[in-house]
DNA sequence: TGTTGTGAAGGCGTTCACAGCC
DNA sequence: GGCTGTGAACGCCTTCACAACA
């Protein structure tokens, strides 16, 4: 399988069209255009022909593309043909909300292990898994083969975190916590900061705001 | 002030700016370099500069800028200068995550209202604000005034509760739902989808992988 | 006629590099 | 010497537009 270096924005968008392509084959269809694909997923065809076109041609001139065949390539694409187990470092609310979030489980991401270091959390259960010692860490990721790390812990204690999740052999990290974590080169780290999401969506506001008194107070000819 | 229309990757760097700066001043610093600040950023100095001449000339040749000074500056840039309250829709884990981070709060955002169709949720409170019945939520949200809405709900009952939360005057929309969400173009509508950084993360570690093993089997000369 | 796949063109964000100022 | 502010160059992602094919 071709494995190009591509665009974090293209990524984000075969995940959306993988998701499409989920309804639109519960819904029966056996087709699907481009234009019909890029309209759900709010993009223009073109940039779906292109997106598509980096890992090979799954379509059909004047037909279309055919959504099951189309669904399991860009499954096997994003890498979600198999089982992603998961180590939850933080057992706070954010960690709580991801573990219960049924559509990761859905597509192959299981949390497998979970620590904290409040002694209250330790020994409680979450469905299956056991709440540990973040002392436990090191050698149950080891242990386990988990190659993916999650930090849901307050900011001060992120870094610690993360260089537990590394020296215990993890290659990816996703951080939760509001704070730049240093990795060696070859983890890859994604950063999620809802606090940004706020942020822009109030510069956004304040922004539209102050445009439209400005747009009142000097009004354009026409 | 000047209110360029700038990328939302400008905003989101802007915010990082804004909390780091913060921190500097908190260690008690006056002066900060672009190279510094960059370097804490994970960007580069000419990134800093570029971004913050959008907005006016903050700097001192040969000195750097004054920490308090950009601090007040980028706070007032990113509209943090004021009360933000917010409607929650949904009172699952998400929203409770959501409502229980600290860091919103601190930065202006309240949570003044929570919404949920579960009548066993109806009337518990989450610290002052008590979950109130969806069908309470436009007079509700009029008569509080509130502009900025959260979608927080499972997907199938998302497009309900933006419309509603339209309905109810709202100007800006966070959305957490996994669902496209249709607005009117005046209001402002951000999507935040979880599952993505998960998928992406996997993309990465696959082609990671699948490139390593690659190497090995056509290794390069030198 | 309808639709894909893709080089070429365009647009936009980032980086460069240096004049200007401390 | 140190550092900012910024036009110009660069590179990358998106859009265009059309040949190829059903």
């Amino acid at each position: 399988m071709r494995v190009p270096r591509i665009a974090d924005s293209t990524v984000a968008r075969l995940c959306s069209y993988h998701r499409i392509l989920e309804e639109l084959a519960q819904e029966g269809r056996r087709l699907v255009s481009s234009r019909r694909l890029a309209e759900r997923a709010g993009v223009t065809s073109a940039q779906v022909r292109k997106d598509l076109s980096y890992f090979g041609t799954f379509g059909r001139r004047g037909l279309g593309y055919h959504v099951q065949r189309l669904h399991e390539e860009l499954r096997a694409i994003l890498g979600l043909d198999r089982r992603w187990d998961c180590a939850l470092v933080g057992a706070g609310h954010i960690a709580r909300a991801l573990y219960s979030y049924q559509d990761f489980r859905r597509r192959g991401f299981h949390f497998v292990a979970i620590f904290d270091t409040n002694e209250e959390l330790v020994g409680q259960r979450w469905g299956e898994v056991e709440i540990q010692h973040v002392r436990r860490l090191v050698p149950e990721v080891r242990r386990l083969g988990v190659r993916l790390g999650v930090v849901a812990t307050p900011a001060r204690a992120a870094q610690e975190a993360v260089d537990l999740l590394v020296a215990a052999g993890v290659t990816g990290v996703l951080n939760f916590a509001p704070r730049k974590l240093n990795v060696p080169p070859e983890v890859h780290l994604r950063n999620v900061n809802m606090a940004i999401e706020f942020e822009s969506l109030a510069y956004s506001l304040r922004a539209a705001e102050a445009r439209g008194r400005r747009r009142r107070a000097v009004p354009v000819e026409e």
